[in-house]
DNA sequence: AGCACGCCGACT
DNA sequence: GTCGGCGTGCTC
């Protein structure tokens, strides 16, 4: 008997081992196929005692060269279930990775961590009944993607699901975008729960992510496909765990970045989930403040607004009159919160010598020098958080104000919020990063929510600008929701003032609407798919040559961005505009750069729907 | 990727 | 003389 392993490293082959009798007698009992899917120890080229993933078994090969042994098989029970290995396929070929280097985003696997499979120990934990609110099991029963208006309803449905599947011996899996998000929850849960019941929650509710040791993260999906654990919140990685028991799984904030790898594969969370609930009948949930327009188009015949407060912010549109809003608000003891649109001291850097202007953002870090004269010599200019924060001490001297901008250490950003939630800060000025905290501030003081200079954001070019001030805007809303802020009020401070940006103070149904007909005219998403390939080599002429080819021969490319260099190594990035014949032209180009490409020295990265 | 082998230049 | 750079080939 002979099988087929692979094994976490770029290349994409699998390599032929054969079965030695003993392993064969030992597994007889079983099938011999049930042997797919676990891991292996075997001698690889080179190296020793190497872990690879067994991914089919068979009686004859043809493989003329000779043939290695496997020496040992790691796991009792085979690792990756058939329906995980098979969906890891897909993936492998869909972003142009080795299924062993997909399978290890499954499960980091070649840790050489001796997993027992038995070490489940059964607690003895007293069965009591968990008191549920049926209205937020209502909630799921039809519709499909849910919007809540405070934070406090959003974790009260998550509580109650929790509380619920427990009840019934079902299995639920929440994925949050972040790691701070899911412990801000589990914090939440804990503190709502009172005496006998907290054991129960503790042992029937584990969490899942990315960062927990491999042994603890093995012990989690052990219990959840063994039927011994109810529910597991987890991050993006929770994608993946096995989903044979599972009966319901909800997402957060199903649009967050968090849900995006930022390595290869490039996968995002939901579209994985997605997938794969369409092999088992699983229920699958997204819950959301605000969803993206994409998100919402997508779901919109399940949609349900969940109104749990009446809105009594006020929103308007102002122009300069944050100085007056500061100081009343200081007359009432009252604290401010001010978004400010650009990070650091200043926004540009100008040449000496020619005058030349460069972003910030783009200079290196150190030595700078002028990319159009070679001058080493420039001044600062535009004002970024820290300066417009100097300029705000004019309104008095005596202000206690703080900013929050992507510089600062998240320590250092913990302190100010704590501070702010104390009501020792009088205003907190802060990036769009604030939001990334949103469970974790307070707004039981807050009086106003002032945009400075929301042209920059409105009229920065992209398509998705319009959105995300809305976004924006409903997050604040949400917060002062959540706080019971009756008199709260959001500015919007915009000075060139379009027709179009009434759209910012209309419902979000109305928005949505309106966003999706310009979308739909000038085809944007949802109504067209981006897939963005990069290219990074040693070699520029090798790049030449595929962009050539894929000019000539691949219809749906759309824009090829020039190469650059960085570093003696070339970058360059192709778009597709996705069409009917998507798959056979990925096919294509995939032939066309895995012909060329040398997995020493060159990368490909495959993204879908691109942060543009 | 990760490793071995092999071919050249700069050193005690 | 040899130590060590990296270009090349291979992994069942």
């Amino acid at each position: 008997m002979f099988c087929n392993i692979v094994f976490p490293i770029p290349l994409q082959q699998k390599f032929v081992y054969f079965l030695p009798e003993q392993i064969i007698k030992q597994f007889s009992n079983n099938e011999i196929r049930s042997l797919v899917g676990s891991r292996a120890i075997v001698d690889f080229g080179p190296k020793k005692d190497v872990i690879g993933v067994i991914v089919d078994v068979k009686e004859k090969v043809e493989f003329d060269k000779n043939i290695k042994p496997v020496k040992t098989i790691f796991d009792t029970k085979p690792l990756f279930s058939f329906e995980q290995l098979e969906f890891a396929k897909k993936i492998a070929n869909k972003y142009f990775v080795s299924l062993g280097m997909v399978l290890n985003q499954f499960f980091p696997y070649e840790e050489k961590v001796k997993f027992t499979q038995s070490i489940i120990v059964s607690q003895n934990v007293k069965r009591v009944k968990l008191d549920v609110n049926v209205k937020y099991l209502e909630f799921i029963k039809d519709k499909k993607l849910l919007v809540f208006d405070t934070i406090n309803e959003k974790f009260l449905f998550y509580t109650n699901i929790i509380f619920d599947i427990i009840n019934k011996e079902k299995q639920l899996i929440i994925l949050f975008p972040s790691n701070v998000y899911l412990i801000d929850f589990w914090k939440f849960l804990l503190k709502n729960i009172n005496g006998e019941s907290v054991l129960l929650v503790k042992s029937k509710v584990m969490l899942y992510t990315g960062e927990l040791p491999v042994k603890e993260r093995f012990r989690v999906w052990q219990l959840l496909r063994n039927k011994q654990i109810n529910v597991v919140l987890a991050t993006k990685v929770g994608a993946f765990l096995p989903f044979e028991n599972v009966t319901n799984v909800v997402i957060d904030e199903a649009d967050s970045l968090g849900y995006k790898n930022q390595e290869v594969p490039m996968y995002h969370a939901c579209d994985i989930v997605q997938e794969r609930v369409k092999t088992y009948n699983i229920v699958l949930n997204y819950s959301f403040f605000i969803p993206s327009a994409e998100f919402f188009y997508k779901n919109r015949k399940s949609v349900k607004f969940i109104k749990s407060c009446d809105n009594l912010a006020k929103i308007k549109v102002v122009k300069g009159e944050l100085k007056k809003i500061i100081l009343e608000n200081i007359y009432k003891f009252k604290q401010t919160v001010v978004i400010f649109p650009y990070k650091g001291y200043a926004r540009f850097c100008v040449c000496c010598i020619c005058k030349h202007k460069i972003p910030i953002k783009k200079m290196v870090s150190e030595g700078f020098l002028c990319p159009k004269c070679g001058s080493k010599y420039y001044e600062l200019r535009g004002t970024g958080i820290q300066k417009f924060v100097q300029k705000l001490y004019d309104i008095n001297k005596n202000l206690t104000i703080e900013y929050i901008d992507s510089t600062l250490n998240t320590k250092k950003i913990e302190k100010i919020i704590n501070d702010f939630n104390n009501e020792k800060i009088d205003v907190l000025v802060a990036t769009p990063l604030l939001f990334n905290y949103i469970y974790r501030i307070s707004f039981a003081n807050v009086k106003s929510v002032y945009f400075v200079c929301l042209d920059s954001l409105l009229y920065s070019g992209s398509y998705l600008c319009y959105e995300n001030v809305y976004r924006f805007i409903t997050l604040c809303k949400v917060l002062l929701n959540s706080y019971n802020i009756a008199d709260g009020e959001i500015c919007l401070e915009i000075f060139h003032q379009k027709e179009y940006n009434d759209v910012l103070l209309s419902e979000i149904k109305v928005f949505f609407k309106k966003e999706l007909k310009i979308r739909k005219e000038l085809c944007f998403p949802p109504f067209c798919e981006v897939i963005k390939i990069t290219l990074v080599s040693k070699n520029k002429n090798k790049l030449e040559d595929i962009i050539d080819i894929a000019k000539e021969k691949i219809r749906s490319v759309y824009l090829i961005e020039d190469i650059i260099s960085e570093d003696k190594m070339f970058k360059v990035e192709i778009f597709i505009k996705m069409d009917k014949n998507f798959e056979y032209q990925m096919v294509q180009i995939k032939e066309l750069i895995l012909s060329k490409f040398d997995v020493r020295f060159d990368k490909v990265y495959v993204e879908y729907n691109p942060v543009l």
